[in-house]
RNA sequence: CGGGGCGUAGCGCAGCUUGGUAGCGCGCCUGCUUUGGGAGCAGGAUGUCGCAGGUUCGAAUCCUGCCGCCCCGACCA
């Protein structure tokens, strides 16, 4: 492609609305344009980038043996009632109504189109199992849109789904999936982990995500250094402590109420009383599918949301309102302790063996010192329920965990019958007798792998492409395009190198060569061969590596043999 | 949905407090010079000042309503 004649609007300026590297610079390398909040369109030199991620995403995928199809973005209703997500979804579900005020939505996701094919095609335990995949937009209202293309509300994503005849079938087909994502990432050149996840509301037995590692990510992961376990930060687990002392009734201090004006945070109790916060005992009022449940848990740790909701396997968990609080607990907010409460009481693994505890005395005003299990308070059930920080160890080796950012780029769930019950996608097993079938799904953000390739590899001048998804391979910089040598030559090695296979934008723009190797910068080209007039007319040309900035001057008919040597080296 | 901020030329912004016919930088167009890290000189084009209403002789500026966008929070496959 000839420079002078692509549409690649480059901008100079930062634009004052974007907030992370990689939306910045895919605006200022004329990838990306804003269309509406949370909708973008990709300009040729940003879909060049897409189009390359697509292309491993698809070689991967059919490696794997999944077939593409390709199904409708607009839904019909009855689809979603069927499978009871029409409910459940709530406003990121985009519904509307077409001429015959029949109801539509815009897919979110595609288990129910796929499962509705599915079952009305495959009857029998010898058509399967099946994996079947789509590169398609997909449309979710999200609450916020922000970060450009990482979190938008139109996106293209890569979806599969895999339908077993038992759970031995899921697993196969989940390990395959689990291997060509990890092929994917890294053919894509990205620094990413596996991490378990929590299965959320989409449901399924087992869960991970990949998180490509960069400090703008939106969410935490913990890994440990040691052995292989890598986890989010809603499912990381902690250990239950081992080596507790058990509570001697003899050390129990007489309780006694304080009297704590408006002292309600933890912070307020520890100065108040002059206590560290690990003697003070937090406690939560939460409500679980409407029934109140109190949660206990160590002034200085924090409630982790999720593991409660798993634990208590509900569905809906919130805190509870002030109205609420007052009918358990018969105290405002900031005075609740686990004496004389009136509902279910949980511990976190940190209240172990913990003895004359500060907490609240469920009267307005008043704290409790030194209260104690048994004598004072009820806790049966102990869980981890906190949230996982710096300091704690590894669930399965012991070790120091570390805690890092990412980025979510895939996502792949055991399904299980969720969607095949729902829908009926049932066959005949080799007995004759009817299963329901086994579902998995594997996603992939098509964008946001691109954004979080940005992220990671950049500097101050732009984007350094790996060259596995570079829109470019090689960028030809003629430095001064009226010189008829550096013309003639850069037309012949244009040629050469697209006769080769290799994908080469020739700047050939009347520009100053500043203007031009700042372009060249800002887009991240992996290669670029600079042509100036005094060189050339010696038949030497530079080669310069954008990633390491190494320069090397090399004679003119060995650099189309070169540049295929270091495209090679560099796709590994 | 709550809190904060912003809307003026393609982009980035000033002007608004104190009302008087719209400005800067970049970009764009023309010409000449220049050509290895975002050139110089000369000339030029470009605006429903987000929209609607109100106050006023007169509104980008003051008032009211609406719309859009950004940030923080809540939420979230």
């Amino acid at each position: 492609m000839r420079y002078s004649e692509m549409f690649l609007p480059t901008i100079r300026e930062l634009p004052s609305d974007a907030e992370v590297v990689s939306h910045q610079l895919m605006l200022r390398a004329g990838m990306i344009r804003r269309l509406a909040n949370g909708i973008y369109s990709y300009l040729p030199f940003g879909y060049r980038a897409i189009r390359k991620v697509e292309q491993i995403v698809r070689e991967e995928m059919n490696k794997a043996g999944a077939q593409e199809l390709f199904m409708p973005m607009v839904q019909p209703a009855e689809l979603w009632q069927e499978s009871g997500r029409w409910q459940l979804y709530g406003k990121e579900l985009l519904r509307f109504k077409d001429r015959g005020e029949r109801e539509f939505c815009l897919g979110p996701t595609h288990e129910e189109v796929i499962t509705d094919i599915v079952r009305n095609e495959v009857k029998s335990y010898r058509h399967l199992p099946r994996n079947l995949y789509q590169i398609q937009m997909k449309f979710r209202d999200e609450v916020r849109p922000r970060f450009g293309v990482m979190r938008c509300r139109e996106f293209a994503m890569k979806d599969a789904y895999s339908f077993d005849a038992d759970y031995a079938g899921l697993d196969m087909s989940y390990q395959k999936m689990h291997k060509a994502y990890c092929n994917i990432f890294s053919r894509c050149g990205l620094e990413y982990r596996a991490v378990e996840a929590d299965t959320g509301s989409i449901g399924g037995s087992s869960s991970h995500e990949f998180m490509v590692m960069a400090q703008t990510g939106e969410s935490e992961v913990v890994y440990c250094p040691q052995c292989q376990y890598a986890a989010n930060m809603e499912k990381a687990e902690i250990a239950k402590p081992q080596d507790v002392a058990p509570l001697n009734a003899n050390k129990f201090l007489p309780m006694e109420e304080i009297y704590t004006p408006n002292v309600r945070t933890i912070e307020e109790v520890c100065n108040f009383l002059q206590v560290s916060a690990k003697d003070v005992v937090k406690t939560l009022i939460m409500v679980a599918d409407g029934n109140p449940v109190a949660i206990l848990i160590r002034g200085d740790e924090d409630v982790n949301e999720i593991k409660v909701k798993n634990y208590l396997q509900c569905a809906e968990i919130e805190l509870a309102d002030e109205t609420t609080i007052m009918s358990v607990a018969g105290s405002p907010r900031g005075f609740v302790g686990a004496v004389g409460i009136k509902c279910r009481v949980i511990a976190d693994y940190s209240l172990l063996g913990a003895g004359n505890v500060v907490m609240g005395a469920n009267k307005e005003d008043y704290h409790s010192k030194n209260a104690n299990p048994g004598r004072d308070y009820d806790v049966k059930e102990f869980a981890d329920l906190r949230v996982m920080h710096d300091g704690d160890v590894c669930p399965r080796c012991g070790s120091l965990i570390r805690i890092v950012r990412g980025i979510e780029v895939g996502h792949i769930f055991k399904l299980g019958t969720k969607y095949s019950e729902k829908l009926r996608a049932v066959f005949l097993d080799a007995e004759g007798k009817e299963r329901v079938m086994i579902m998995g799904c594997y996603g992939i953000g098509i964008g946001r792998t691109v954004a979080s390739s940005i992220e990671q590899n950049h500097d101050e001048s732009g984007i350094i492409w790996p060259m596995a998804i570079a829109p470019f391979d090689v960028i030809i910089t003629t430095v001064n395009i009226n010189d008829e040598l550096s013309h003639s030559r850069s037309q012949q090695l244009y040629d050469e190198l697209s006769a080769a296979g290799v994908d080469v934008l020739w700047d050939d723009r009347n520009e100053r060569a500043g203007v031009k190797f700042n372009d060249a910068d800002l887009l991240g080209i992996p290669l670029r061969i600079t042509i100036g007039p005094k060189k050339i007319s010696e038949n030497i040309v530079e080669i310069k590596e954008r990633k390491s900035g190494a320069v090397t001057e090399i004679g003119f008919s060995e650099i189309c043999s070169k540049v295929l040597e270091v495209k090679r080296k560099l796709l590994g």
